[in-house]
DNA sequence: CTGAAAGCGCTAACAG
DNA sequence: CTGTTAGCGCTTTCAG
């Protein structure tokens, strides 16, 4: 009977003598079905080693059994964190997730964004890597509930699950204030960036409010990686006036600080935003702002789902808490 | 015309007044098609906000647009870089992959990976969580093709993509023992981690060619996080005759073993599997035998798609070479 | 170059 | 309790 490879419904039904519904009811675990039917339908579908084909029934049904994540950037250990913890939830609710990475590049963003709504996943967790989201409008018109993640989307109104970035830069900056140290550097990425601006900014705001201005020789911006973070470190450390701490607003700026004040051992408070592996081991005691990344996207995941269910209340923020903990600092 | 949502190819021939033939070739980007009709239904799909619906068009064609990975453990950042990796290749390929995590448990794994082969993906890249896959041979027959990765699979005879864990403890293990080391530790996870008991089968070997015993005080096992790994290094540094060296089989040991090691300043050579984020800040020098993640998951996709793409020869076990690599060690 | 008809494998509606 | 009939939205024949 099978033509094409895999035995479907039809054979089943065939082969157990019934009809093609009370397969499907069989399958589907509806009530109402005489056990010797469902006897004789279960030996079938072992015997033909039959596997419905979710994707003909979701057609026919129009549920929606996976959902999108679109990462800025999958090669990021943050981003697969949060990957990890919205796959836990979908897969709690019978779903499965299609992850896929923009690379940081708008075109791509899109590109796969409307490519995860043809396949009609039930929802989609964004990282925006561009900043004009307007393009899923339509899809958003047509039930494809949208919920931005790490930064806010722009030109269209979606949930949206972030880090308190700018009140967790500020918790440090105003520590470092407190703790008496008159220079303070900040090391940071390009200002492009959401998060990198908003970490600025609450380092000013403590400044602010302090009454403060930081000296602007002490603050470096664009410094993607570890080695140029090292790199400006080591320069500010062999300036006139070096820092007495340093401020570095992502975790490659901390581990290329680190690299350069470690081995000469120079006398400068450290404080990072974001956590890293291994900063227990580091030999001195550092600040970390740190924040639980599983946690994003665990409440991404659970607002999608809630809009899934049919939540249509104003779109919100959700501001994820940060905390100023101690890292390294073993006695030598 | 559209009742529910949205509009379908069907609305798009009516409202451009061709067939819904016409719209598909457009579509899909089939010739012979007159440039002036081109241009109309391509106005239609615009005006309407047409997309595709990808479940149905693979549905009839039969065509798959999907890969599956299924990780041992999402939380883990090997199996999150090799996702990445994957998720590459398939991008490239105009697919996308669907995620998803067994968490270690077996029935997890199977339930998953039928799952997947519900939703009719192209292919599985699996990593076993359990040790017989033969719930999947009846995909496989029906030309769903998988690949083992990390772990051999059992029960099915399948493309494998593997680290090369005995060779890498061996050159480690070789080494030491070319340094004069004669109290080697081994500090390893459950022997029921295929990972585990080849990397030790490696160590083992080693000392065997070198003519050598271990001294079975020295091998402790079953330590699962860096505190019980670092509390059993402690306990040997702590005893009558502490070790002079150690090997310690993955990361997670070599970050215990630290954490025992650095703030006593302990005399012991490290050398440990598995890189990890930070070894360069290390303030000792230590070994490591390192391998590129990202490659095994490059290497299984590549594998994949060349059986997607109808390679039938006879399933191959591809071993990913380690390197002895140098981390940390900057002058105090 | 274009279109009408059939059907992928399943579920939904409505009968019996 | 069970079966028959449509039809999800698209691609694939096969005719014009």
């Amino acid at each position: 009977m099978r033509k094409s490879g895999r035995p479907t419904m039809v054979d089943v039904a065939a082969d157990a003598g019934v009809s093609l519904k009370t397969v499907s009811r069989v399958i589907n675990g509806q009530p109402n079905v005489d056990a010797a039917l469902i006897e004789r339908v279960n030996a079938s579908i072992a015997r033909l080693g039959f596997h419905r084909n979710a994707l003909a029934a979701s057609l026919r049904s129009g549920s929606r059994d996976t959902i999108g994540f679109l990462a800025a950037d999958l090669s990021n250990t943050f981003y697969l964190t949060v990957a990890a913890a919205v796959s836990t939830v979908a897969i709690g609710r019978g779903m499965q997730v299609i992850m896929a990475s923009s690379e940081e590049d708008a075109r791509s963003e899109r590109t796969l964004a409307l490519d995860l709504c043809q396949r009609r996943v039930g929802g989609l967790i964004l990282v925006p890597a561009g900043d004009d989201q307007s393009y899923l409008g339509g899809e958003v018109a047509a039930g494809t509930p949208v919920v931005f993640l790490d930064r806010p989307g722009g030109g269209l109104d979606g949930d949206a699950v972030l880090i308190d970035n700018r009140g967790g830069a500020h918790a440090a900056a105003a520590e470092l204030l407190r703790d008496g140290h008159e220079r303070i550097a900040l090391l940071f990425d390009s200002p492009s960036i959401f998060t990198m601006t908003e970490r600025r900014q609450g380092f000013l705001d403590a400044f602010a409010e302090a009454g403060r201005t930081p000296d602007p020789a002490l603050l470096v911006s664009d410094l993607h990686t570890p080695a140029t973070a090292r790199d400006a470190m080591e320069r500010l450390l062999e300036a006139e006036h070096p820092p007495t701490a340093v401020f570095c607003a992502n975790n490659r700026s901390t581990i290329g600080a680190l690299e350069a004040i470690l081995p000469r051992d120079a006398d400068v408070a450290v404080t990072g935003f974001d956590d890293f592996e291994l900063a227990q081991v580091l030999p001195r005691r550092i600040r970390i702002v740190d924040y639980d990344t599983a946690h994003l996207g665990t409440v991404a995941a659970e607002m999608l789902f809630a809009r899934i269910d049919g939540d249509d209340s104003h779109p919100s923020h959700f501001l994820l808490p940060t905390h100023l903990v101690d890292r390294g600092g073993y006695i030598r």
